[in-house]
DNA sequence: GATTGGGTTAAAT
DNA sequence: ATTTAACCCAATC
């Protein structure tokens, strides 16, 4: 058995650590087992940044993260949901950061001062072009502004001083980000052997090489393969005895094991992504329909839709708000107002600007017909996982066993935990 | 909003 | 053709 070579273990981490479905747990396994390579592969290195995120999401580690993510070459495809998403996590942890910090006018400073604040310099022209958008500069301002103000720091901390807002945020920038993260060096490389290229790989292979390829694609699969290069099957190259049987069923075996141990991330990833976009759609729709009643046909134009939605102050409470009656409108209101009964006139709310939003257009808004998932098996983790979550929280509490394995339920619904322990416990 | 029972779809046998 | 697993809907709490 040859030593494990440092690109093997390159290709080890960025399969698996860039693999959505493996848990935090594993990757961190794996990484503290191989040695990290001196040149991750760019998705090793976006992958180590979001599981670093995701343990630890909103702290000045995580905005270190967020900004050295924006700075990597993007992805495949540099999406617009995913810059959207980048920097609404962004400002949503620099903002909670200054405003929960104890002196607020160091933090506020530190952060969004000019011309050397952290997060000033990353959304400004110069800094991560993902990160930039009119409303983070606009924020920028009022942080800024809002250095010896009291007042306005109040309306900030009503603003951004949500923790779990803010983490959310970053949760939303994982799932965008999982689901786009791509294929792993293996997987490509199984793809050119066995997959849709197969045929020309297979064809500039010199017959040692095809040799491996046989193995790696098993026997079936070769069989399909060599027919179409139109070639027929040299038998009489092939060593027939039992040994060499027994050496290949033991590799078939392997392999097979390999398989049902590493899952195919790509459906998780997909089915992400899908979720996230089909959220997106559904908080158009939603508020389309409270804007214009008796339209059936309202989803068809593109609404006031905006991803950055939740970036509004936490409106915790039932309050009658102008929000309620006028969704274009824009009004502050925050959880530790000092009338708490409401009495103060409005006129002496204070006039920060409002932060801008950038209009979203979710992708074909006019197919409104929500179309069924694509069925995904479940795996063995998720229905161990499952298992160990009725033992701890109890049949029927599917949100939170959904909610604290995160990891392990990519793409699933409690709707769908549940259906799955019904089928379990047939 | 979360949960549930009953129903539909499509893959597996 | 039948069975099964994953997913969806609408009623209910």
């Amino acid at each position: 058995m040859p030593r494990l070579m440092p690109e093997d273990a390159s290709l080890l981490l960025d399969h698996v650590v860039g693999d959505p479905s493996v848990p935090a747990a594993a990757a961190n396994a794996a990484l503290a087992a191989l040695p990290f390579p001196s040149r991750p592969t760019p998705r090793l290195l976006r992958a180590s940044l979001l599981r670093r995120l995701a343990a630890d999401p909103v702290s000045a580690a995580a905005l270190d993260s967020l900004q050295l993510l924006a700075s990597l070459p993007s992805s495949p495809s540099p999406a617009a949901p995913a810059a959207a998403a980048a920097a609404a996590a962004h400002l949503a942890v620099a903002a909670y950061l200054a405003v929960s910090a104890p002196d607020f006018d160091a933090a506020a400073g530190a952060l969004f001062g000019r011309p050397g604040g952290r997060a000033r310099r990353a959304v400004e022209e110069g800094g991560a072009a993902a990160l930039a958008s009119d409303e983070a500069d606009a924020v920028a301002d009022q942080f800024e502004a809002a250095v010896g103000n009291s007042f306005s720091q109040t309306v900030l901390r009503g603003l951004w001083g949500d923790r779990a807002a803010a983490e959310e945020r970053v949760r939303e920038l994982l799932a965008v980000e999982w689901a786009a993260i791509g294929q792993s060096r293996l997987e490509m490389a199984a793809e050119r052997i066995v997959g849709d290229g197969a045929i020309e790989t297979w064809r500039a292979a010199d017959e040692v090489t095809r040799a491996k390829y046989r193995l790696l694609a098993g026997e079936q699969r070769a069989r399909e393969i060599e027919g179409k290069l139109g070639e027929t099957i040299p038998q009489g190259n092939q060593i027939s005895t039992p040994e060499v049987h027994k050496v290949m069923d033991a590799l078939k075996s392997s392999c097979a094991n390999l398989h049902s141990v590493v899952e195919d991330p790509l459906p998780a990833a997909k089915a992400a992504a899908d979720e996230v976009l089909a959220a997106r759609m559904d908080k158009a729709v939603d508020l389309n329909a409270g804007e214009v009643s008796n339209q059936p046909t309202a989803c068809d134009i593109a609404g006031p839709s905006a991803p950055a939605d939740n970036l509004d102050a936490p409106r915790k409470g039932t309050a009658a708000s102008l929000m309620d009656w006028n969704p274009t409108a824009r009004t502050f209101q925050w959880e530790d107002s000092p009338d708490p009964d409401g009495s103060r006139s409005p006129i002496h709310r204070p006039q920060l600007p409002s932060p801008r939003r950038t209009t979203f257009s979710p992708l074909q808004p006019a197919d409104n017909k929500a179309k069924r998932r694509k069925a995904r098996k479940w795996c063995a983790l998720e229905e161990e996982t499952l298992r160990k979550g009725v033992e701890q929280y109890g049949n029927g509490n599917w949100k939170d066993i959904l909610t604290n394995n995160p990891d392990v339920f990519i793409g699933r619904k409690a709707m769908d935990l549940k259906d799955k322990w019904r089928n379990m416990m047939r």
